[in-house]
DNA sequence: TTGAAAGCGCTAACAA
DNA sequence: TTGTTAGCGCTTTCAA
């Protein structure tokens, strides 16, 4: 391409490069202009890469491409990242912690200039500590036990969080309030700092009145699927007398709760007649199922960019302050809650 | 790294490598293997895709993901790539052409190995061959009109597609097979091969039987939307008498038909008592929706994987010849249609 | 304003 | 079995 144009290649490095073109005759930079356009070059991105030693990459870990929350919380990232020319790289774990691993490993490997992971499960702590001795780490969406130096003092982390205690406690004292007094939670795992915290925010809105009962279940959720959802609604109903019957099911996800309303059905039940529910997410079309979800929504695309804005400023050397962002969800009320009829 | 285990970089790249670690002394290699882990060394994927000239990197284009089906599919390239250690990077276009050229230009930038497009507008020919002058291109999912060389004869192409012409009429046959003689569809731009295909097909049932009208309207979707399936249907319905209303809807997209079903309801109507509906693709939660949606479901991830596959052939050298693979849809009966009640 | 030269981290010939 | 050397394609001093 330099040849083309007749000049030494440092020449034409300088003439497509956007800070320094200033520096060359602008009669030759047309001219190798001209012969790039002509040949179609395209400067090697990895050549480009390994003499910079920045990728204008970042690395963006998340459990599950299928959940749309995920997918919201990538167009955030990505509203950031566009305009700095910089390109996601998105890796999945499936909340396998050996899959998570090795996705960082590999966006280690390839450079990434930063790395965003929404997908930490709390037994990740000391990965993530030996990760961050690498590269700038986020953590959004799920956060880790709070991490301590040798001297006891807690060390600064980036994150991006929803309040989920918040979210949770909202949406069950919504059920309170409409007068439900028997309740029980379809739990997702404690190994995510996210359903710990809408455990928390269940179990505080519970106790702020003593004529509340908590019936649940004290198994959790295995997986956020529709499957998952009625094996524990089953197990929840079955055999019980009325009165210990749950009259509300507070689900930590959406699936879950499409999970509890095929269950409730099946047991001759009507939802919200006989049982309310409420989910998790505000999942897309979970407001065209039947009954319509009540559900909490979450700032996942808000979310998304508050950590490639905190990622950026990572990579720019703000090495300072450790920052914890933290969103408010919304309690979304719509058809599959209703007073109770006893 | 080398240093600490007291041998040449050589050495110690040998000893890393999967296919020479056999040149080197097992003892040798042992200290380096452990200085490696000790220092938690990663060899720089940057450098060795430079130095060796390939990345071991897929590019995927898709159209969207929040549309679960491009999700489904790249968990197809997925299920192939990973036992290779190829990391795909995926890229979305939203349907929009400036942004498919920004983006694949960008992959091509970083060496991509070879890239899937998943998102071609038909008039996107001439780019497409433009890029398969630089590396190997499959099409997934939608294709280009033929393309022929400067002697007219028609060019090789890689492509992984889905039979779209008989999902529809399969669909379409249905709804004339229970009895419906005035039917409609919604279609999709005919920018996109796939809606041409669906086109057909619903042309193609209709045509079969001389009893059955086409009342479809003929204004094309412009996005794939719940809102968009709304607005037509309105417009396809309003206005009209009885005996020039369709008794049935062909939505070329799960979102337009849920649309199609919230206008039909609007107007007082009932699906799919006054009318049925059909949609395309079998969405996640689309069998949960009231009413549970009819549809035809596409083979999302064989056909990631079949376009996984032809890329690493691709890529490997077989650049005899050009293949075309089509899988089959299936149609799936819920509840949105049954036989007209008039 | 341009060219010459070095070097980013790695691997593959080639030599020893 | 290991070391030496060259070079992948680029950018950036440094010199001219």
């Amino acid at each position: 391409m330099a040849e083309l144009a007749g000049v030494h290649v440092a020449t034409a490095s300088r003439a497509l490069s956007a800070n320094q073109f200033g520096l060359v005759n602008s009669s030759t930079r047309k001219r190798v202009l001209e012969s790039a356009a002509q040949l179609g070059y395209r400067p090697n991105a990895v050549a480009q890469s390994l003499r910079k030693g920045t990728t204008d990459t970042l690395g963006v870990v998340v459990a599950d491409l299928s959940n749309p929350y995920f997918v919201e919380l990538l167009r955030g990232v990505d509203d950031e990242a566009k305009p700095l020319g910089v390109m996601p790289l998105v890796a999945e774990t499936h909340d396998d912690p050996g899959t998570l691993r090795r996705v960082v490993s590999r966006l280690i490997a390839n450079r990434v200039d930063a790395v965003i992971v929404s997908a930490v499960h709390i037994t990740d702590q000391e990965f993530i500590k030996s990760v961050e001795a690498q590269i700038p780490v986020i953590l959004a969406v799920r956060t880790l036990p709070d991490p301590e130096d040798s001297h006891g003092h807690i060390d600064g982390r980036r994150e991006a969080l929803q309040d989920d205690l918040m979210g949770a406690r909202t949406a069950v004292s919504h059920l309170i309030n409409i007068g439900h007094r028997r309740i029980a939670q379809l739990q997702g795992t404690p190994a995510i700092s996210s359903f710990i915290g809408r455990s928390q925010g269940y179990h505080e809105a519970i106790t702020q009145n003593p004529n509340v009962r908590d019936l649940s279940h004290q198994e959790v959720a295995q997986s956020s699927t529709i499957a998952e959802g009625y094996r524990l609604t089953k197990t929840l109903l079955e055999h019980r007398l009325l009165m210990d019957r749950p009259t509300a099911i507070f689900a930590h996800n959406d699936l879950l709760a499409v999970g509890a309303i095929d269950a409730i059905r099946e047991l001759g039940l009507r939802c919200p007649e006989d049982i309310s529910v409420v989910g998790y997410n505000d999942a897309p079309l979970i407001d065209h199922i039947d009954p319509p979800l009540s559900t909490v929504r979450l700032p996942a695309r808000e979310l998304g960019r508050h950590s490639a804005r905190l990622a950026f400023s990572a990579i720019s050397g703000d090495a300072s302050s450790p920052v914890r962002i933290m969103l408010v969800p919304e309690f979304v009320e719509r058809s599959s809650t209703a007073p109770p009829s006893i």
